[in-house]
DNA sequence: GACCGGCTAGGACGATTGTCCTAATCTGGC
DNA sequence: GCCAGATTAGGACAATCGTCCTAGCCGGTC
């Protein structure tokens, strides 16, 4: 975390501004003025501007990595932990009404721009989708776990757009409590989620 | 419909751009290219490249209304009406596996370029929602329907976030049929949805 | 037939983009 | 103290962007 070389040093900033404004909003002279370098120097650390995308990426999905590890090792009831997924939404309740979600913006941005780093980013998105589909099978729901995984993914990915779009923090609650909801009849035997196949 | 007029071309052109390639990602060049008119001639009928987003935006608000009241004269019953709205997710199927959701990824895009036009886009939505809500109104939920709209609104945004990210239809098709059993349980009586305030 | 307004084409403009090149600076080993 | 390699600064580059300007075209009106 205290590893301040230059490569972290731009990864990090670049991290925060795609999250912010965007990847192909952000531009080499945006980066360079966060970390205070020269604008022809990236090319030391980067070949190109999709490198320090990939690397971005790269840096997400270790985090992301880190953060599911954190919550399996905090929680004992796979429940409790699905929970933390939940909770996300409240704990980013800032971010997401002024940014929305990082991972459905950057996945969206990129598939509208025909990028490369598409199937890079939405690694992201499968590694919550397989993590909640190890927790959902935990709890019971072997057969639909993978449906049930999509269907909350879904869930928290329109809560984040609609947040982001009329900026309402009450809507977020509201959501989170709805989810909360579904959680537990989801835990309670057959949940009303997954009628049949 | 067959107003061919150069200022319809250029913002059909460019309706169709956005959607596809992002606002900020199309540029005039773009436009020019389909519409096959000179670059330097837009700035007869627009007085600039946002000005061409109001029109743009402007018109999807009058094609949704229009959507909207076919559908209100189509269906008696607000239940009906409401399936057509969970419909579009189906009829769309491809463009939204493509290209995501129309009004989701604009609203999104234009949030993160801190563009002026926030407001005016985020009507879409609120088309949408105010119509939504009338038909939960109408269904007997006055008390939470607004609730139920902007829960329902928010189910189909994520739906579409992910189907655009994994290019998965079965996925939709899946959401689709629980969304309608959602929506026969609000109109039975007092739905799982909004337990209480 | 002269005239005038709306429309169009095409290019010039300054700014900004990602990329690349070169010279200067810094750092550690001898 | 010196040299080699890593790191940096700063500018040049071609391309593209939104914007603007001007000259020409085409339709009607006297």
């Amino acid at each position: 975390m205290t590893s301040t070389t230059t490569r972290d040093l731009i990864v990090n900033a670049a991290d925060q501004l795609f999250y912010r404004q965007g990847f192909e909003q952000t531009s080499f002279a945006h980066i360079a003025a966060v970390v205070a370098i020269s604008r022809g120097n990236f090319y030391h650390h980067f070949k190109s501007k999709d490198e320090i995308l990939d690397a971005v990426i790269a840096a997400r999905l270790q985090a992301t990595q880190q953060m599911l590890d954190r919550w399996e090792m905090a929680s004992k009831q796979p429940v409790d932990r699905i929970r933390s997924f939940i909770q996300i939404l409240l704990v980013n309740e800032d971010k997401i009404k002024r940014y929305g979600c990082p991972v459905g913006t950057l996945c969206t941005e990129l598939a509208k721009l025909g990028h490369g780093a598409q199937a890079e980013a939405n690694r992201l998105f499968t590694l919550f989708r397989c993590w909640l589909r190890r927790q959902f099978t935990l709890l019971g729901r072997k057969a639909d776990a993978d449906v049930l995984a999509m269907h909350l993914l879904a869930r928290s990915q329109g809560v984040a757009t609609l947040a982001n779009a009329f900026h309402d923090e009450k809507f977020i609650r509201q959501e989170v409590r709805l989810l909360y909801a579904w959680l537990d009849s989801c835990a309670q035997g057959d949940g009303p989620v997954t009628d049949d196949a």
